[in-house]
DNA sequence: CGGCGGATTGTTTGCGCTAACAAGTTGATT
DNA sequence: AATCAACTTGTTAGCGCAAACAATCCGCCG
């Protein structure tokens, strides 16, 4: 073994120079071929290609990205990671990023606007191509900033306001409104509510204003609510729901903030022995796996969540090949009649 | 306006240069003042803070990184984002990275190992910092490669077996061994099987194997089992139990292979009026929380996932800090006795 | 057989930053 | 007042790659 010591060598210590010296050809040469956007000839490209496989080059998208001001990286920002629904529509963007080349970069904000403003300060000294965020309430600055980066900016999950850039997602109040609605229609009249901080939770906050809109279109109003400051769970709604029923035991059905804690609050009435839905009916949101598998299924409104995911990325990959995809892209939500409502 | 349009621009086009230029001193002073490890006096840090801020100067991470070939980007390659189980551990770590100034960039090799390998040779043109990555078991070319990047490598979630360089997690098999001894004690011998694939999640089937292997210390086999060829999950459970039933009616306990599924298959259960713990005992493994709302408890193991993310993390950084953390790092999986066995 | 056009390859330069070293400044010490 | 050490700031060069332009090569036409 002389100079080129081949594979034994840390992959990223050999250069497109190392390549070029051992093809004989120049470096430009070498990364034509791995960019293949020029006219190289086949004889050429196989001698890169064979010295390049032997001294186990590997490109450095650092070097890359510096030249060219292109990072082809997209900084995905989700307020959770505990909630199986972000990591969905992380998956959908994901999918779709990684396809086209690109790379998702992972923020998360835990439902804190100030947060979420530091960390798009953060992630903007990557330079990225594209930003996808979610929800459309954020703060001037990290707007701002957004707007700034000259990088297109996809708001995910939320429709009811108006986008920095462009949204892909649904409108929480309509799902609001659905449920109430057909709450409604099945009699109902003293509806109370199961949920955590509004406040933080925006989306949240949007489907029971729906909700309470519904309502008060019938001249009713929301007949109690608790509300858990701790992230919404199983065991909160289960709790949840038992505190309601004891401060307000005349409700005849329960919306809950999401199908996690509709699903905690159907286990609280099995176990309490309060019939479903006829003593009480339960509303939950997102469409979740657990709440088809229960023993009654969960009465909810599906998200698509995944799809928001992937076409978010699409938009952003559109956006960067020039074209102008639609600004809002509503995939709506759907109302899906379960045995608990 | 004259020639630094102040907070007009877009951030990323604010170089060092016009710091310094604006600030009266040389570009090697303003990357002092940021990366703040020289000795700048008091007076100068002032003049460039000031016209950073007033520039809207936000730092090019690709250029640092290039100049000091040193990125601060650990690679995360989880099997799944569709199981809470792998976010959770992804949450783990990336609170401890980001705590640090490090960022998480994500790969979802799909249980695929060819996959896994693709994903890493990509994953290596951003020359990472460091490496966490799931199980113990990959292709050669992959263990070759993590190896040669010379940067720390985590293999988390297994212990059953030889790491790379360093390991967090707990012993699978051990955990399939605690399920049979709790099953046996309780006097069940015809236990069955639910779950996937088991060359995909080889997680899953260390546990099979640990089960097994307390089995037949016991002179007992595997009284059935279905394997399902699609990801766990609560209905598959649900289908699986109904199945494993329909062919081994002898049957009194199933392990499952995690809790998605053990709950889907308490759903069945439930749904079918089969007398739980009595006439089937029904045990999983994770300890998530669903497993604690349903009406019966679920008897599990739980294994420590976001712990496990938060101290590969640590072990990473403690690595780059030159350090030597301990290569094996047992966080231990504790048997929870739920009221399904 | 000279020269032209297209295909192929090379050269120069700079992306924005920091390591390494050089140089200047200050105050204290003798 | 000369000297030195400690602190502070500047200069030079290069990280690895690709854009822009320059140079070469080849076959083929008139």
């Amino acid at each position: 073994m002389t100079d080129d010591h081949a594979d034994t060598d840390a992959p990223g210590s050999v250069t497109l120079q190392a390549v070029a010296r051992r093809a004989g050809v120049s470096a430009m040469t070498v990364s034509r071929v791995f960019s293949d956007h020029a006219n190289v000839s086949e004889a050429t490209r196989a001698k890169v290609r064979e010295a390049a496989q032997h001294l186990g080059y590997v490109p450095n998208r650092l070097a890359g990205a510096l030249a060219t001001a292109r990072t082809r990286l997209v900084v995905v920002l989700i307020p959770s990671l505990g909630n199986i629904v972000f990591p969905e529509v992380l998956r959908g963007a994901n999918e779709r990023l990684d396809a086209a080349g690109y790379q998702a970069v992972i923020g998360v904000t835990d439902y804190d606007l100030a947060k979420e403003e530091r960390l798009i300060t953060a992630m903007q000294s990557w330079r990225p191509s594209g930003w996808i965020v979610s929800g459309l309430e954020h703060t001037d600055r990290a707007r701002a900033l957004l707007r700034e980066s000259r990088s297109p900016v996809v708001e995910v999950m939320d429709l009811d306001g108006t986008p920095i850039d462009m949204a892909v997602g649904f409108s929480n109040h309509q799902a609001g409104v659905a449920t109430a609605e057909h709450l409604l229609r099945s009699g109902r009249r003293r509806i109370g509510y199961v949920g955590g901080d509004l406040v933080r939770d925006r989306r949240a906050g949007k489907r029971l204003a729906g909700l309470q809109q519904a309502l008060a279109a019938q001249g009713l109003a929301l007949a109690g609510q608790v509300l858990a400051d701790q992230p919404s769970s199983l065991l909160r709604g289960r709790a949840g729901l038992a505190e309601l029923l004891a401060r307000h035991p005349e409700v005849d059905a329960v919306y809950f903030s999401n199908d996690d804690m509709a699903v905690g609050g159907l286990m609280h009435c099995l176990a309490a022995g309060i019939a479903v839905p006829q003593r009480l009916a339960l509303a939950g949101f997102n469409g979740l796996e657990i709440g088809e598998a229960v023993p009654l299924r969960l009465t909810t409104v599906s998200s698509p969540r995944h799809e928001i995911g992937r076409l978010a990325a699409e938009r952003i990959l559109a956006r960067l090949d020039g074209l102008t995809p639609p600004a809002i892209t509503d995939l709506g939500c759907t109302f899906v009649a379960g045995q608990t409502a």
